[in-house]
DNA sequence: GAAACGGGAGATTATCCACTCTCATTTTTA
DNA sequence: TAAAAATGAGAGTGGATAATCTCCCGTTTC
């Protein structure tokens, strides 16, 4: 995945501090406070990934602003929720466009069912498919 | 409306600062800062509504958390962006319900034609709102 | 019209916080 | 294995910030 790229332990952390300007104690100090979570290597030397790299960059801004860590922290937080509740957004979005989408077939095959004879001569179904076959705009 | 009500401009500074709690300095600095937005009256004094002092009071339990100002001015921000996602996110759910059951009713519709006689004796359209009339679940 | 209160600007101050430094120990690397 | 770098705990410092105070002027209210 492109996803195991940005979450793989990487960087210790004066390579960690380097890439983010900061100091490595900051980074330590950042850890204790919950602000980032990097991996451990089995002698328990800190490894950043780039994901913790960049939340470390977006810490950054945070409070180049003015707004000091314990407001990062639950910034971070909020930010994390709002993500979620896009990504559902999105979802329903998507569901709603789908039954959007089939309830007008059905309406469709209605009115051809209205408009056809009714000694079954005609398959509406049938009808619908052939339509939307040629490219047909309903 | 009951949201009439909320804001409704009320408090004069003094009042609200004995209902927050807050030294009524410290409700002019917040203005100044952008953290609350009393109304004023013709004479140019702050008038304070209930949101306004809901507001104040939120401001007051994040500032208690150790969250600066300038935190506080994002997360009342993120806050309320939050909420007008969650306002789309309740419409959307809303939508789906209502064209779920749309669909439903399209397809037990098209179920009773399918099960009808073709000579155009039943009117499927009419059995629906039988059942329906008669509680039948569908 | 006088007293009480509000508005605005600026100064003051105590507190606190973020960051860095130090030190002793352990881990990594060459 | 020796040098370089990491860990964790703790202390110190510089700077900023939030809250309050002061002062003067305008407004409201009785």
């Amino acid at each position: 995945m492109a996803e195991d790229n940005r979450n793989k332990p990487l960087y210790m952390i004066s390579v960690a501090a380097e890439l983010t300007g900061m100091h490595p104690q900051t980074l330590r100090v950042y850890e204790s406070k919950g602000l980032v979570n990097p991996q451990r290597s089995g002698g328990n030397t800190r490894l950043y990934s780039r994901a913790d790299i960049e939340r470390l960059e977006l810490i950054n801004q945070l409070t180049d602003e003015g707004i000091n860590l314990a407001g990062v922290v639950r910034i971070l937080d909020m930010k994390e929720r709002a993500e979620e509740r896009e990504r559902e957004n999105e979802k329903l979005r998507a569901r709603v466009r789908q039954l959007e989408d089939e309830l007008h077939e059905y309406k469709m095959q209605k009115k051809i069912t209205a408009l056809a004879p009714r000694d079954g001569s005609v398959n509406p179904e049938q009808v619908m498919r052939k339509l939307l076959g040629a490219g047909t705009d309903l």
